[in-house]
DNA sequence: CACATTTATGTAATAAACTTACGTAATTGA
DNA sequence: TCAATTACGTAAGTTTATTACATAAATGTG
């Protein structure tokens, strides 16, 4: 009930359902100012329309909501993510709070869509194959750098043994001596840097299991078992150097929750072992 | 207008208005189930709470809404973040697409937290720190360890030196050879890592410019001359080793960004320089 | 401590908004 | 062309929110 969000703009647009003569007439004002449309009332959007006013209710019930009001509720809390608020540029006047918005919210979209572009097979698949490898690698380099450590760090507490490699010389030795029974994972935002589509390419003829942290239909895909789709809504986007690092966080996140919760007893040992070690780091 | 979000809850706690004693008990009302609230009516809600209408109303319009349902209205917005829908605790009965929706809103909420926490004076003091320095150092560790280097990689185009040191051994050498035109970055959430505090008081002796991404009031905070608050709303959050890194990777990128904006032309001449040199890698 | 003044709250009337029921028009398909 | 279905509008009814007014509580002052 509480999941299938930034729906209704989209079904204004027609994509999913078969809209009238006049549900057209009113979709077209709704999508003209999303914004103001939330402080309507249903006569005035009636009007507008030129329609009448339970045909605008019945609009409503169509797209799944409780009346019209409800219909406003929805609409408020879909384009509340900023969306429409902040995409544009950064500017050199810019004041310091208005920097801090933006990129903000340009992230919380980024992490918003992420979520409907994430398909729960791909993230199933993947997690079956490091569940049961013999050791995992993750690969990055440049942005993805950190990402691939970042993702060593996490995994780390499962037992498994866990490496991340971010320079092309370490990357290529490894994928070439990689067995079936290990996992290498490809991060890259864009999915076209040459030495990281080489890697995997070693590592696929190597027999291991691919998997990627990329966009579908890249050259790095290609070369993998299972892809986890890291693309966001807006590509050409001014801050995606920015987000794609978090996307990919919020991803190994995910993986990393998925084996936890999977292997359930096991890790909460390790977890623990790990926590009190780190008790005596602190002051 | 657009800014004042994720306000209405907070002020509903009494925290930045002076509430009456009938107030009390609607925000008693709506801060129990907040989701609940926004479908309800002016009257149900009246009854819960035991008051009248009109002193609904009034609430309202104390908290800066134009009436009951613009009040819904907002409280929807904020709450659509999915704050308060995925608090609790991972289920190993969870599905997949779950964990994803629980780990997801649950960075979205603390991004969109951590914009309030900032003060934007301590993002202009950090930034006016380390734009005149004459190298960088990010010192992070553990799980802040790929954060630093996240921001050595992302500071690297301003054509200032800057390095990033993951672990202990490095950290101390450096800090104790820190001169005064030096900035050290030092990443923490918790704050109170030993070696990291033990490395900020060195920088401190060496005179170094000392800027802390982490908690204020923490034992690494009291050895920095800017704080920069890495603080989420709630802390004893199941997902906080999760989501603190993304807000550290959050803060780097709102400081880089600041810092690309006032340093201007140059920096867009090094970032070109950057992306030629990159294409040559993408296949 | 009483009195004036401000502030808080409730009652009742009013107005606005939304929904339902019903009837007519348009569309579809045989 | 004629049912049958679907789409739409009118008008009545119902809910919901607001305003105006009155009363009570709280606050401050001499």
């Amino acid at each position: 009930m509480a999941l299938n969000m930034t729906q209704l703009l989209d079904r204004l647009e027609g994509k999913t359902d078969k809209l009238s003569k006049s549900d057209v007439k009113i979709a077209a004002v709704v999508l003209r100012d999303p914004q103001a449309a939330i402080h309507q009332s249903i006569a005035r959007l009636a009007t507008e329309a030129e329609v009448s006013e339970p045909t605008v209710n019945r609009l409503c019930r169509k797209l799944g909501c409780n009346g019209y009001p409800d219909f406003k509720l929805k609409l408020a809390q879909e384009i509340s993510r900023g969306s429409h608020m902040f995409s544009e540029n950064m500017e050199a006047s810019d004041d310091t709070r208005t920097v801090i918005n933006k990129i903000l919210s340009s992230i919380e979209q980024s992490v918003h869509s992420i979520g409907q572009a994430t398909s729960p097979a791909s993230i199933e698949e993947a997690t079956d194959l490091l569940m049961s490898s013999k050791s995992i690698y993750f690969f990055g380099m440049g942005a993805s750098g950190p990402v691939a450590l970042d993702a060593q760090h996490k995994f780390a507490r499962f037992g498994i043994p866990v490496v991340a490699h971010t320079d092309f010389i370490n990357q290529r030795m490894m994928c070439s001596m990689l067995t079936k029974d290990d996992s290498a994972v490809f991060i890259s935002y864009t999915g076209r840097t040459k030495a990281i589509v080489e890697s995997a390419a070693l590592a696929t003829k190597s027999g291991a299991r691919t998997i990627g942290l990329t966009r579908s239909g890249t050259p790095l895909a290609e070369h993998c078992r299972v892809v986890v789709n890291a693309v966001t809504a807006e590509d050409t986007d001014l801050f995606t150097p920015m987000t794609s690092r978090i996307i990919h966080l919020a991803l190994v996140d995910i993986l990393a929750t998925k084996m936890a919760l999977q292997l359930g007893d096991e890790v909460e040992k390790n977890i623990k072992a790990i926590k009190t070690n780190l008790q005596d780091t602190r002051s």
